[in-house]
DNA sequence: GCAAAAGTGTTCTTGGTACACCCATGG
DNA sequence: CCATGGGTGTACCAAGAACACTTTTGC
């Protein structure tokens, strides 16, 4: 951190994307906007922008999530995962971008900003290779961070509602993997892990079949044990 | 990422940070620089400096490796773990550093450069509270993103050199983990798991004792099972 | 009573741990 | 033949997988 050469660097902008992602309709959907100018005009993207003078990425992300989806970025779940600094991934010049990836539970979009009129969900398999920049190896690299971050964090329950069932929880690890899990030894494994789910001692009554009793998330942020993928039936 | 607001982000600066990892004198030793410049004028810091203009990350990272400490960065294991932003972090301005991880095995230090001079190995456990900048904090997040990694990937095998006993990869699990473990079953783990290691046919005939059987890193990358810090004696 | 989903008990299997024991070398 | 570290076999134990079975509701 010593020999900056002065002009080398000064045309660079650091930008953070948004790898907003939530399970709705029993799928892995992704919030994408469509872009209003060139370059990839009309393609679909994700949400981001630069960063400014005096915000550290973090709080870029939630503004530019609060700018372009009218989403208020306080709430959910957010981590940085990668940065992806390829001097070519940007037409209009040299941008380094932060990615970062946010987890939300099935929420309505408040269809509020101006720029939020082309936001909304689509489920991530059905929008392989169609992203604009560098997006779609963004969304990859995310999709793939948050399955490992299922096996060793409390990560599902940001899916989730602020009270949930060990169903909807499931739900979760089912679709974000791609599997399904015997529903029996699933509830064993989350109940017998310190600090993963409280009851709230509420039940939910479905249309058919017996209640589910109701859960907060817990305070725990790492599993121990881990899930592991590989207790997939 | 459309709305960019002209000079809101111009002074901004994008540097590399690299937390170069080895095992020495069976402790988790750090390669650091000596500041010679203000702020911080002769304190402990990592080695790392800003993003050129056509140069990825693990470009620069190479590059500034290679100014700072005279190593060849090109055969290292490098892998970005954290990007850091706060606004006050850099005194000099705004800085945001996207943090790497190196390992290597414990090679001589060729005192190659002028900036090379002041760099140096130093054990992890003395240099905490010393360094220049936020360097503290990022030592810190990187020697637990290795913790991790040692479980889940073949990352074990970068501390090493080319050729490695069993006992070798041993010894970089305990420093790094701070434990102790038995050599025997961490023998049958690590060779029953495909890909991780392969035998060279040699055999490495110590001062005193059994000969030991000389292995080269696998193909595999992620270890399945992992090896889990809980199976720790 | 029947369908559907929640939840419990029990067996089987697998992977980890501990440790007795044998192997190969130099002194 | 002893010290030292490399490596195998095996008994034990705990966690996971599979699944029969019971519970609780609406219709």
């Amino acid at each position: 951190m010593s020999t900056g050469t002065g002009r080398e660097h000064e045309t660079l902008r650091l930008a953070v994307d948004l790898v907003v992602l939530t399970v709705r309709e029993h799928a892995l959907q992704v919030l994408l906007i469509h872009r209003g100018n060139q370059p990839f005009l009309g393609q679909p993207a994700l949400p981001g922008g630069f960063l400014r003078r005096h915000e550290d990425l973090a709080g870029a992300a939630v503004r530019e999530l609060g700018e372009e989806t009218g989403l208020d970025g306080s709430m959910l779940h957010l981590e940085q995962f990668a940065a992806y600094s390829d001097p070519g991934r940007d037409p209009r010049g040299r941008v380094v971008s932060v990615a970062h990836l946010a987890i939300m539970p099935d929420l309505p979009l408040p269809i509020a900003g101006s720029d939020a009129r082309d936001a909304g969900w689509l489920p991530v398999t059905r929008v392989r290779g169609t992203l604009a920049f560098d997006h779609d190896r963004i969304l990859d690299d995310a999709v793939e961070h948050a399955r490992a971050r299922l096996e060793h964090t409390t990560l599902a329950t940001a899916f989730c509602a602020a009270e949930f069932t060990i169903g909807d929880l499931r739900d979760v690890y089912e679709v974000v993997w791609g599997v399904t899990l015997d529903p029996r030894n699933f509830s064993r494994k989350v109940m017998h892990t310190d600090g993963f789910v409280e009851p709230t001692g509420a039940k939910r009554i479905p249309a058919v079949g017996r209640p589910a009793a109701l859960y907060r998330a817990g305070a725990a942020i790492v599993l121990n044990p881990p899930i592991l993928r590989s207790s997939a039936t």
